[in-house]
DNA sequence: TCTATATTTTAGGCGAACCGAAATTTTTGA
DNA sequence: TCAAAAATTTCGGTTCGCCTAAAATATAGA
């Protein structure tokens, strides 16, 4: 069994590697809030144990095994997300530090139990993929809403999680999975773009909009 | 914030204390399956704290405080052990364990949700009592079958959640909370019982019947 | 190219909580 | 009563994961 420490580093190398490819040892530090020594410590360890690879002063690659741990966790977290939105109503921006803490401790029969309850979701709240039980990952074609352009309508597929203010701003505007809005406007002076969501028109930010994914509908 | 191992240690005592009157080294080292030494640095290092007092070669006993956290990690404990038989539907016997786990990260706010979807209830699966968020107890008079005359009729308040195949026994056997029964024998040899749950008549080892807390009905 | 800066790794150390072995204190029963 | 047994504590040592400071390596720009 791989302690905690060592479930949120294989989960975070995962992250980055499937947003930037290639994980250094100050992305890592960065994500974990950890310092770069003890990163670099580590990495060392994990790739002794044969959970990654690593060139020294280059980067770090998951292997096989790693990779699998990785989506093991990662299916516990969002099934775990799911889970507090859908029967504990919580909050769209409470739910990634909850799930931090009990991804690590649900058992095997816990997530079938969970998994079960919910129906066999898909994706989390925000849109992203819960790995399968055997370990793949249904991957969602989405474009961010800052790529979108005039007149197109879309719907949202998914939200990036990594900053729960924004959740927060995105859930009161009435930006949810699955709305469909059109791309009214798009402002060249600051990237912003006005967008219509039911009946209201409203601006959204170039930040915002980078953070949002959607399909042409 | 004390850490999981401290508020194990605290339960643990507060446990022994309520049961046994006395909490020496040794009872909690083998509750605790930890060694005597390192229990004794623990209890050390909790009385500088100011969670116990201790007399060396005596034994501990909890100061307000230490009482205050350790009501608080049982309220969480059984919280989450009906929260896991009411909501995912798990046995009798298996939410101890799990909630072991869960006691210690359990939000406060979780805590809440958890408690409203439950209804607020008093006891938790096994009849233990829930210590309310003030902490207080509420004391739940009840007596061991065992103790029960022939021909008595009685309910059942709580049943020991020391053992899990106690548990699971009883519970095949219908015997769980609220249940009636009649006890028709006492055998003076080996102290077991005979009693009628429903129609069904069955035979109870003493040791079983000293585990089943009842009340006269 | 080559030096300054940025990145990464190594070295030495720390705190928490554990252990076994040895020392101390208490309890028990002949 | 008093020695053997039981309970408790102290001592020295381990592992895990963290840190800062220093050393090593890589990268970028003059």
């Amino acid at each position: 069994m791989p302690s905690e420490q060592i479930e949120n580093y294989l989960k975070n190398i995962y992250k980055i590697q499937t947003v930037e490819g290639k994980v250094s040892t100050t992305s890592l530090s960065e994500k974990l809030q950890i310092s770069p020594a003890s990163v670099s410590e580590m990495i060392k360890k994990l790739a002794e144990e044969g959970s990654l690879t690593h060139t020294p002063y280059k980067g770090v690659e998951l292997t096989e095994s790693g990779k699998r741990m990785a989506l093991k966790i990662l299916r516990k977290h969002r099934l775990w997300e799911m889970f507090l939105v859908e029967v504990l109503h919580f909050g769209w921006e409470e739910i990634d530090e909850e799930a931090e803490k009990f991804e690590h401790i649900m058992s095997g029969k816990m997530e079938d139990k969970i998994d079960e309850v919910l129906g066999f979701p898909s994706v989390d709240p925000h849109g992203d993929p819960i790995p399968s039980k055997n370990g793949t990952v249904k991957v969602v074609r989405s474009y961010p809403l800052s790529d979108v352009k005039d007149g197109v309508i879309v719907r949202v597929l998914r939200v990036n999680d990594a900053n729960p203010e924004l959740l927060q701003y995105a859930s009161s505007i009435g930006l949810s999975l699955n709305k469909r809005l059109s791309v009214k406007q798009k402002m060249k002076f600051d990237n912003s773009l006005v967008v219509k969501i039911g009946s209201r028109e409203m601006t959204i930010s170039a930040t915002l909009a980078e953070n949002i994914f959607v399909e042409t509908a």
